[in-house]
DNA sequence: CAGATTATGTCAAGCGCTTATCATAAAAAA
DNA sequence: TTTTTTATGATAAGCGCTTGACATAATCTG
């Protein structure tokens, strides 16, 4: 472990002079500046960053609290975040959720004891207090946590109506609201809302068929085969693609032809579902958009906690994206 | 920020004996202990794990090293890896290095900085020696980086077999590998290898389309294109599931049928792939014993670094999954 | 009850780095 | 040349915690 004292040693200078290289304060000439950073490349020196968060400097580490990155949506939405902290000189410590609350909040202690500069929540299985707790520079993807604390998410309302109103378009009037039915803050519940509310303007009964998230996929496909078998459907709103996905697969099997006897449309749009399964119609969330203002509020956050934003809450368009499921 | 002092306090004993209970040293009795204990529980306390590293202990960090979760495949690796390594006590730094030299680079120095306790690398496009020159403990997926960095990967080279194997049994007899056809200790090299070898048994002609993993969408489907309208195939092996799935709905375009006119076979196998394109069948990689036998094999390192390992190259066995587009 | 064992405390050094203070030296400005 | 300004060094304290050395109680054993 190369340290301080021998980039000091070989630039022939003393600590205090390489620290202040390092940290830029003081007076200090061009040349000797040039004599310690070559010093420290040539011994592939690297302050060790443990002791400098000792004296209070920032850890630069960042914990990202989200369900689970083998969900495409997730998955992507992360490596954008983690590129995005990267670029601010940020390091990402993940932490995948999934729905299990012990395991959030064993995570929530590590990063708290790991000294993170902040954390992006995006799993939500603990209360908005232990979030609060944490003493941190918080920010919330698609749930609100508290009053202070921001919350960035797509226009999850507008979607659910683009989504209903296109099936219309398309002739559908017997449409269904597939997918998580939970009322309790979960990022879904608003499409449905903008599924209700646009059912109503359109005149039309609304029709919620639950399938839920954590489910066994058996499970998921027995409800799914349900709906289409007894139930008279010509239009499907889904929570979300990979639900919108088995409704494709399992109308298939049935014979359904989509889209003329059924329309469909998913929501989410993460590339690997847009790009390989092209005939789904989604609304599309602009998740590198999402990254990119979580980051940066965090970012705020972390240089000034106290200062109030002018904004806690951020909805970013969605886009509607029409392929073939949906009629067109 | 609650610390040492103040739990010592509040159980109204010395900081030594906190000490000694939190590193389970020395004599205690369970009265103290117990003391202590409530004390820290009551306070909220987590020892300051930047302060305990500056003493050598273990910073229980891992810096995870993939080219991008993003792809469902590294998405769930990493998910699997990240729950293995919690299960361990560990907390993960997430790098998705995509192919990019510069950033993989500046994340090694971040994670030295850091003093993380080992490096799963799973992105290659480093040398060796900048992996060797960390000192830190290191395991591979899927790419040999020296002869003492134990490499997890799965039977690529069977796999490749498999898959031209199952081909062939259903009929194919102008068996086409399609992917990426570099020959640098690339993955997806064994695949091919294995490919190229049963042909040969098989007394055919192998042929190799490239498509290029980093490419552009357009640009692969260009290339698919032209394989599929230019060419007298009617089997192919793709090296990678998200290939095929291109493969798949290019095909759908031109009006092939799949598997009449055209047989396919993926590789990867993600649950994301399987469960969500159930006509596609692929050679799986066992994503879970991976990411088991890589934190087994990494633990094992940090926690005794000279010890020789009586082996360094682990390949998990693939299974053949067999679907309809295969001709089932 | 003496001696061993167990339990706790006090004190101080140190992990690698930052930073303030004070002192001194070299260069630039007057 | 004298005064400022700029550049560097030496020294020490401290971030929160660990750990060893040493001392002193309290408890247990035979």
């Amino acid at each position: 472990m190369v340290k301080l004292t021998d980039v000091a040693a070989k630039a022939g200078c003393s600590v205090t002079t390489v620290s202040r290289v390092i940290n830029n304060y003081g007076y200090i000439s061009q040349k000797t500046r040039k004599k310690v950073h070559e010093a420290m490349k040539e011994l592939n020196y690297q302050p060790n960053s443990v002791a400098r968060s000792l004296q209070g400097k920032k850890t630069k580490l960042i914990g990202l609290i989200f369900p689970d990155v083998s969900n495409p949506f997730f998955g992507e939405l992360v490596s954008k975040i983690e590129n995005q902290l990267f670029k601010h000189g940020y390091k990402t410590i993940l932490c995948n959720a999934g729905n299990d609350k012990e395991k959030e909040r064993t995570y929530l202690q590590m990063v708290m004891a790991n000294q993170v500069d902040g954390i992006i929540a995006g799993a939500h299985n603990l209360g908005i207090d232990e979030y609060q707790r944490t003493g941190l520079p918080i920010v919330s993807f698609d749930r609100k946590l508290s009053e202070n604390i921001p919350i960035v998410s797509a226009d999850n309302f507008k979607g659910g109506s683009l989504a209903t109103q296109e099936l219309y378009n398309h002739g559908a009037r017997h449409i269904y609201f597939v997918g998580n039915p939970t009322l309790d803050g979960h990022p879904t519940q608003k499409r449905l809302l903008g599924y209700k509310e646009t059912i109503k303007e359109l005149k039309l009964t609304e029709h919620i068929h639950p399938v839920i998230f954590n489910e066994t996929l058996a499970l998921k496909e027995m409800a799914i085969r349900d709906l289409l078998e007894n139930h008279k459907v010509d239009g499907i709103v889904a929570s979300d693609d990979l639900t919108a996905l088995l409704i494709l697969n399992i109308s298939h099997d049935l014979g359904i032809h989509i889209p003329k006897d059924l329309k469909l449309i998913g929501f989410d749009g993460s590339k690997v579902v847009r790009d390989f399964e092209p005939r789904l119609s989604t609304i599309v969330q602009p998740i590198p958009s999402i990254a990119q203002l979580l980051v940066k509020l965090l970012e705020k956050r972390i240089d000034n906690p106290t200062e109030e934003l002018d904004n806690y809450t951020y909805y970013l368009p969605v886009e509607l994206l029409k392929r073939e499921s949906s009629g067109n």
